[in-house]
DNA sequence: ATTCCTCTTACGGAAAACCGTAACTCTATT
DNA sequence: AATAGAGTTACGGTTTTCCGTAAGAGGAAT
């Protein structure tokens, strides 16, 4: 089991809950910050002192406040710390159940473990703790089908800066003229309203206005 | 100070946070239940066994799941209990900042404090407790200006329809049909163009994807 | 090379949104 | 009764979105 933890994450509420379940499981070093660069400062020194931690418990969203961040995201510190320290266990603990999110994080990042915070999210953590110290990692069943094939959502990241750019007050002919000078493909306009079209029978949106009132609630953009 | 309180939260961690805050001060029975209904039930079983709560924790956001429920959003319990209650103490514990949400909580629900979760979550709520028991209400800093006047921009209760129901895929044409239909005035397209385009001016907005997607990150809709 | 398939682009018409102007209604004031 | 002012409605013209059709571009397989 692990014996030296570290938990990034912003509410100290939840904090305080994988606080206690982790002193449940027997960790006897738990150490809790509330921000990024605090968790990151945290390992690079516990490396540097051949005191390592052996997991690392990270939030994905940070609130903005007056601190200045170099990390400013969950995703930013997950990437910067499997960067730096590849032997280092993460797991990734948040409310965010965007199947593309959690995809990245295992592809791009090699996280080792994602649990959604949820009705069952501390016995899931306790879950993927104990399937990580055997070596395996472990996926929240909430997002357990972003890597069933049958469940393709096909919404990729050209979608999502359309409707980033719509909702930026960007009319269809702009983001085509912006799309042609940046070089990002397809940039005709007729593309782009097919595009959108999609998406609008994806969503079941009537329109452009309440496709991206949809998106924005479902946190895509 | 408070003897026996009932914490309604989703989410596991958190309840367990909020519930070693409440050991912490002093209070000597806590339950804690995961959905809305149950929160219901247990206020109405204490009552009629005449050992009632003395206060309720409420979160706003319950996710679904199997379990069917008569009240499935924070709100309506919040409602329901302060309906049926109206001497129980109810605070809101909720990551919504929406300061119209927030308005219609403290004078339609008459609820006795609002308190954000985030970093110093745990910290406002305690302070939210000490205040309560005094008498007072208590509402978070981060949504401290819901009532402040200089933040009146103006925007009555008929913009608020309009953007809503334009977020919802209505056609400026369907909501002046609707409108005519409900006796809502004024109803004519030209007005509601009208109103729209004093509402983009005021925010800013280049157009009403825009408009809609900026008042949905103020909360106002 | 050809066929097939998919993605991109172009175009044209209908619907909706955008914008200015003007007329009409209602109320308050003198 | 007359006037002024604010709010509502009507209308015409321009731009943008919506939607179908069709032509071009590029890749994979035979």
């Amino acid at each position: 089991m692990f014996k030296k933890v570290l938990i990034a994450e912003d509410m100290e509420d939840i904090n305080k809950g994988v606080h206690t379940l982790l002193t449940e499981l027997g960790v006897s070093q738990i150490d809790q910050v509330q921000y990024c660069d605090d968790a990151y400062l945290k390992v690079k020194k516990a490396d540097l002192d051949k005191e390592p931690y052996d997991l690392v418990v990270s939030d994905l969203s940070f609130k903005v406040d007056h601190r200045l961040q170099t990390y400013t995201s969950g995703q930013a510190l997950v990437e910067k710390l499997k960067e730096e320290f590849p032997n280092l266990k993460v797991i990734v603990y948040s409310v965010e159940d965007r199947l593309q999110a959690v995809r990245t994080l295992f592809n791009q990042h090699n996280i080792d473990a994602y649990v959604c915070k949820s009705r069952n999210g501390l016995k899931n953590l306790s879950l993927a703790i104990s399937e990580i110290a055997k070596g395996e990692t472990f996926l929240s069943p909430e997002v357990s089908n972003a890597f069933s094939s049958a469940n393709e959502l096909e919404i990729d990241d050209y979608d999502i800066s359309l409707l980033d750019n719509l909702s930026k007050g960007l009319s269809q002919d702009e983001i085509s003229a912006l799309y042609r000078k940046e070089n990002i493909s397809p940039a005709s306009l007729s593309s782009i309203e097919k595009r959108l079209n999609k998406l609008r029978i994806q969503f079941n949106a009537n329109n452009a206005i309440h496709l991206v009132a949809i998106v924005k609630d479902l946190g895509l953009i």
